[in-house]
DNA sequence: GAGCACTGC
């Protein structure tokens, strides 16, 4: 395999791409300096304190401010400071600046307390799902993730306790930044002293400008450009397309590194396999290292590593190594690693997509927009002037989309618009969204919603609806919830709903020791299938003392457990303020059972003799998940529900528990005989 | 007999 790059703007055509780079922000030309600084000193220093005027005279005159810069040039740390010094905070109002991710709330919100010089959750303070670390009377300076903002206004629809409210990272369009920017739109109108700052990136904004322009009128919103404190990136194609961009990548890492610049390496992949199969291409070209070069240490990163693992990327090579990171996708936004100063990029991500007709949701690799491969080259620049290898041509970068699609237009949007509905937003068709999820999607969702019995036949939200609504898991979770009041079995569906909110609870490793790790698992499971084996984990750990080592021991994901305990305890609150009792079935698995199938009323399933499964609804083919235990098990009834299907190279169903089948005729479900279809 | 991009309430 030989790789040829070219870079365009050194040689031939293709001056299109230097404006990709050069607009990234050029080199800081003021040396950092070392004598003691004052805080306020040292703020002043930042770049983005010659665009202080300018922000706060945007966000004085115009509603909505678009603040386009690049990641670490401050603005996330520094305009809510502004904003504070300027005296929006006045009068008791909160400057809100929401994050996409608790992480970036809480470490933003720390940094921000040091620079302000005050203790956390006092003037500055944080609110993300769990933790609330503000004060009601004190904290001025609130960051949170869109989602708790978004829950907010379900309780002040007019979200009165905030002057200014900064959307960051608004580029990312994750489903809960795009609900809020649309009833933030709302909340403007009838209150139009709130001022909005969306932050962006560059290729977002005319789009969010676009949103919040009115044809009427030209002053209601503006896009405020800041000096980027990123570095330049070359970025070199590939001449001709690879077939193998695993292999690519490896030989790419590998002759980068027989380079004699120093700089650590990330590579870009989509999953855990291509991740593996590249550490084993560079584990073969390690030995063929000449003598007296540096040593090249490979390391995984992935959301699938523990975070020990996770933690193992942010350590400081020797001075003869290099590292060289590859990674998923998690590398783009979420984990930020300085001293990159080469990044390879596969041009591939993974996403996941929902198909609204079937009611499936997929996991598919495709091709990544414009937006991420910029994003994915600036992880080179962070600290010095970086390289970017693209493993593809450059007309097929030409012929990417300008961003991915939002998320809003590929998920299932049976909750969101059931709080929606909550809000007293009815018609729907005419909700003015950023992106229109597609109609279909809509549509299923109202269906699904009138069937649970969550909106009338009118559309309008009924009495246990509007309670749901409130709830923070999903529709078939919370009806059963509601219904554990008739089965007398609270106590144990609570534990059931949070331990299906959570991933990964089992640790089963490759190789030998996984064997050792099933027959851990063995000891929780539970005849009737993987609810109740997941109850019998929750049960044992609690009364084992929560602990870690015996998570370890028994092959359970610590940091899940302790996930499941602070749901179930969240979940609690709202059981008791709905009068919920919370009793226990006292092993009586049948009604158990039996409520279960009250929230899965729609996902019934008849086994057939070769081992797979026939949807009730649709006939559909279904294969058991290899995580289940009723992996290679026959139900003695023949039916089961299961929590969620996912489409991958087949249809498959996770976690799932047999039943009798006239349970599900309760539910409206006419049942075909076995015989009749069977084999 | 076999598989998991990443968030969030």
């Amino acid at each position: 395999m030989s790789l040829q790059f070219w870079k365009p703007g050194t040689s031939g055509p293709g001056s299109t791409l230097d404006r990709d780079t050069q607009a990234e922000g050029s080199l800081i030309s003021s040396a950092p300096s070392y004598a003691p600084l004052s805080v306020q000193s040292q703020r002043e220093r930042l770049p983005i304190y010659k665009h202080r005027d300018k922000i706060l005279y945007c966000i004085e005159k115009y509603p909505v401010a678009i603040v386009v810069g690049q990641t670490g040039c401050g603005k996330t740390t520094q305009i809510p400071q502004y904003l504070y010094e300027a005296g929006w905070a006045a009068e008791g109002n909160i400057i809100a600046c929401t994050q996409p991710r608790r992480v970036a709330a809480t470490s933003v919100a720390g940094r921000v307390a040091s620079e302000v010089g005050s203790i956390l959750g006092d003037e500055v303070g944080y609110t993300i799902r769990f933790e609330d670390v503000s004060d009601k009377e004190r904290t001025r300076i609130l960051y949170m993730t869109d989602g708790m903002l978004f829950r907010e206004t379900l309780v002040d629809p007019l979200l009165s306790r905030y002057s200014v409210i900064m959307v960051d990272e608004a580029h990312e369009r994750g489903i809960y930044t795009d609900l809020l920017l649309g009833l933030l739109k709302k909340i403007q109108k009838k209150r139009p002293s709130l001022r909005l700052v969306i932050s962006s990136a560059t290729l977002d904004a005319t789009s969010f400008l676009n949103y919040f322009t009115s044809s009427s009128s030209k002053d209601d919103a503006i896009i405020v450009s800041l000096e980027g404190r990123v570095f330049p990136v070359e970025v070199a194609y590939l001449r001709e397309p690879t077939a193998d961009y695993v292999k690519a990548a490896a030989m790419t890492a590998w002759t980068t590194h027989l380079q004699p610049h120093p700089g650590d390496i990330l590579i870009f992949l989509t999953g855990r396999e291509e991740i593996d199969r590249c550490l084993e291409e560079l584990s073969e070209l390690i030995p063929t290292r000449p003598k007296n070069s540096r040593r090249l240490i490979p390391l995984p990163l992935h959301a699938g590593l523990t975070s020990d693992e996770q933690l193992r990327v942010f350590e400081t090579a020797d001075r003869d190594t290099r590292k060289v990171i590859i990674a998923t996708n998690i590398a783009e936004a979420s984990v930020t690693i300085d001293g990159i100063k080469y990044v390879i990029d596969s041009g591939f991500v993974k996403i996941r997509v929902y198909n609204p007709r079937t009611a499936l949701a997929s996991l598919a690799t495709v091709p990544t927009s414009r937006a991420s491969a910029t994003q994915r080259a600036g992880r080179a620049g962070r600290t010095a002037p970086g390289v970017c290898y693209r493993l593809y041509p450059l007309s097929a970068y030409e012929s990417m989309a300008d961003s991915t699609p939002a998320e809003i237009t590929r998920t299932d949007m049976t909750t969101p618009i059931l709080q929606l509905k909550a809000l007293g937003i009815d018609d729907l068709m005419k909700f003015d969204w950023v992106s229109s999820p597609p109609s279909e999607s809509v549509l299923r969702a109202l269906e699904g919603l009138v069937a649970a019995g969550m909106l009338g036949e009118d559309g309008r939200l009924t009495a246990i609806g509007a309670q749901v609504a409130e709830c923070p898991v999903e529709l078939g979770i919370a009806r059963m919830m509601f219904k554990s009041k008739d089965f007398q079995c609270g106590e144990e569906i609570l534990t059931i709903a949070a331990m299906t909110s959570v991933q990964d609870v089992f640790i089963i490793r490759d190789g030998a020791p996984g064997a050792l790790d099933e027959l851990e698992r063995r000891k929780f499971t539970a005849e009737e299938g993987d609810h109740l084996t997941l109850l019998n984990a929750y049960n044992a750990f609690v009364r084992y003392g929560k602990s870690s080592s015996w998570c370890k021991s028994h092959a359970l994901s610590f940091r899940a457990m302790s996930r499941a305990v602070s749901i179930r305890s969240q979940l609690k609150k709202y059981m008791q303020r709905f009068n919920l009792p919370i009793q226990s079935c006292e092993g009586d698995g049948k009604r158990l059972r039996q409520c279960l199938v009250s929230g899965y009323w729609r996902n019934g399933a008849r086994w057939v003799a070769d081992g797979t499964y026939r949807s009730v609804r649709g006939n559909q083919v279904l294969h058991v998940h290899p995580t289940s235990v009723m992996f290679t098990r026959k139900p003695r009834s023949g039916w089961v529900v299961f929590h969620e299907m996912e489409e991958t190279k087949k249809t498959q169903i996770r976690i799932l528990t047999e039943i009798e089948p006239d349970w599900l005729l309760e539910h409206g479900h006419v049942l075909v005989d076995k015989r009749s279809t069977g084999k």
